[in-house]
DNA sequence: ATCAAAACTTCACGCGCGTAAAAATTTATT
DNA sequence: AATAAATTTTTACGCGCGTGAAGTTTTGAT
């Protein structure tokens, strides 16, 4: 019984009885008709199943409904888990996202940014690779578009940072260490990828310090995301050389730590807090496969859920707000310390 | 020196000195314009950074270069990977690649198919849900878009399909396991997610038989796609109830064996292949983690470089065709046996 | 030099929809 | 019922580009 095919606005307007300006209306926000014509629209809806061309829609807004997701590396679970929470808050609230990943290359990110212009995004939310961006890029780019970063901050880049304390990290894995053992040496790569590595190095030797022991920093050789691995390599170096300082070590990240754990039990070294265990070993982030490394891995917690939603609010604040904020917003959550085995 | 602002392809036309459709030539194909008018557009293209409007051009032609790929979970590795070559080779060929996971839900996976048909994309690489995927949903699609499905396969659904012999696999870890020990037991999920599951099941069902050897296959309880806890928590009931018919055990996939391998760890168990181990654990994906396993995961590897190029060369072969083939093409790729420690 | 093929230019239309302005209608307020 | 306010309809234009037709120029082979 369908009268004819349904293939534009203008067709779709005319069976749901509406003139084609209120349909269009409509589509870029269903509550900014009235009551009764949302009905009707609504109605023929079900009826036609007719689609608004995206193309014709995007190319004539003002601003899209597109939304940006980039990240450094989606071979990492952290922020494939990150980006389920994300996307799935954006399609709520009537944005179509976009997801990108690095892939921990430079030359990507910077591609990533340049084909994203052309999308017109409303708004993006950017984890940048760190260490490895392109600065400039990055910051013509947020001055182009509205960006949010998270993860990782770069200095006064975006018009927010939405990101974990490393702190608050660092702070509680420090002080349970200290409290219930020998003291912890801080383990991790020579060149670390992202800035949250050197927050994380800096609040362990300020925690230290407060708490009046000697800090060990152990910085194992290895470049780029392959974190395991250099994590693996680093830790059969030290254990060879017998270079551990104390029996508890404290990395950097988990990705580092299950390298690191894979290496200690390749060498026999039982990593536990009971007794009969000759190192304890902890870490950060909260990884997705940290509780299945051997033996389950002490970690401290990112706030996934906080971070992502926080993440998402601003940007939509953001976007609201035409685009800018008055001063650059930083929000930091604080880490969930989680005690499993290892340490 | 900039004479004026390059916004539409009329100004970029003629500042470059050539005519708008010959221009709109070039951005559809370079290579079908003569080879002097093709370095003047490329020279003016460096002059003034001009960038086609990219809905106005997908709006009018006939098929746009965007390529949809759609992953089940992102947040395994094993998929991250895949998506970073096809990525790549998508771009290097001149498209547009569109990124999305499923997040092992059948309404995402519905509602990205439904979302991506707006696209009007060139083709498509689908790696669907399988057990859980709408069918009749699948089908549809492809009937309206070229797909290539990849990883796991629906009987009959898309113009082709490239994966991995699931035969393969389990021949090469049975034949290596029964050759050098105890002959293996199957350890898998009551309902697998994934069509592979049960392939490989039958795989070893029937290598087995050719062996003469006791089959013996054991599964647990546990629906969804958090297979390592799957795995964990099916571990720890089988050597609570002793229920292990054999010192052997071949996991399904790397995932769940890398649950099984935490939980043979917290009981005290020792897996490997020397002297002194209790059990040898072996399995198949060639999970990305597997190296970093306690211990290292003897597993049967996808080739993950074969699968994910000669599936973005079907694509591309595909479309060429104008996005039918004759007839359904499948084509499995043999894996590799990684011998490691546990096995 | 000759000529056909190839490539380009000019001209023109249309894609599907956003959006502005003015007129007509409906709703809310008193 | 009268009036103001809110909403919708009508009308019309334009977004930036793809594409076709017809005419012109260039190319490459004879």
């Amino acid at each position: 019984m369908r009268e004819q095919k349904i293939r534009t606005m203008e067709d779709f307007a005319a069976a749901s009885g509406i003139s084609r300006p209120t349909v269009s209306k409509y589509f870029n926000d269903p509550d900014s008709v009235r009551q009764s014509t949302r009905q009707k629209i609504e109605e023929a809806l079900e009826r036609f199943e007719y689609r608004p061309n995206i193309f014709a829609m995007n190319q004539n807004r003002r601003a899209t409904k597109n939304i940006g997701i980039i990240v450094p590396y989606l071979a990492d679970p952290f922020f494939a888990e990150i980006v389920r929470v994300i996307e799935r808050r954006c399609i709520d609230a009537g944005f179509s996202p976009s997801l990108f990943s690095s892939h921990g290359e430079r030359e990507r990110e910077i591609d990533i940014l340049d084909n994203l212009r052309s999308l017109k995004p409303a708004g993006v939310l950017l984890a940048p690779l760190g260490r490895q961006s392109d600065k400039a890029a990055i910051e013509a780019f947020c001055s182009d578009v509205p960006t949010v970063l998270f993860d990782s901050s770069i200095e006064g880049m975006g018009e927010a940072f939405v990101g974990s304390d490393n702190y608050s990290f660092v702070s509680q894995t420090v002080e349970y260490l200290s409290r219930t053992g020998d003291r912890p040496c801080f383990f991790e790569m020579m060149h670390p990828a992202n800035p949250n590595a050197n927050k994380r190095r800096d609040a362990y030797l300020s925690m230290m310090q407060r708490l009046q022991l000697e800090p060990h920093v152990l910085r194992v050789a290895g470049e780029g995301w392959g974190f395991e691995e250099i994590g693996r390599q680093g830790g059969l170096k030290l254990l060879a050389e017998d270079g551990l300082p104390t029996n508890t070590v404290l990395c950097s990240n988990d990705r580092l730590a299950i390298g690191f754990l894979a290496a200690c039990y390749e060498k026999g070294v039982r990593v536990g807090r009971v007794e009969g265990c000759d190192l304890r070993v902890a870490s950060h982030d909260g990884h997705p496969f940290s509780q299945f490394t051997c033996p389950s891995l002490t970690t401290s917690a990112h706030d996934y859920a906080m971070v992502s939603e926080h993440a998402v609010k601003t940007l939509f604040r953001l976007i609201e707000s035409g685009g800018r904020f008055g001063k650059r917003e930083e929000t930091l959550f604080p880490a969930r310390l989680i005690m499993r085995d290892s340490a």
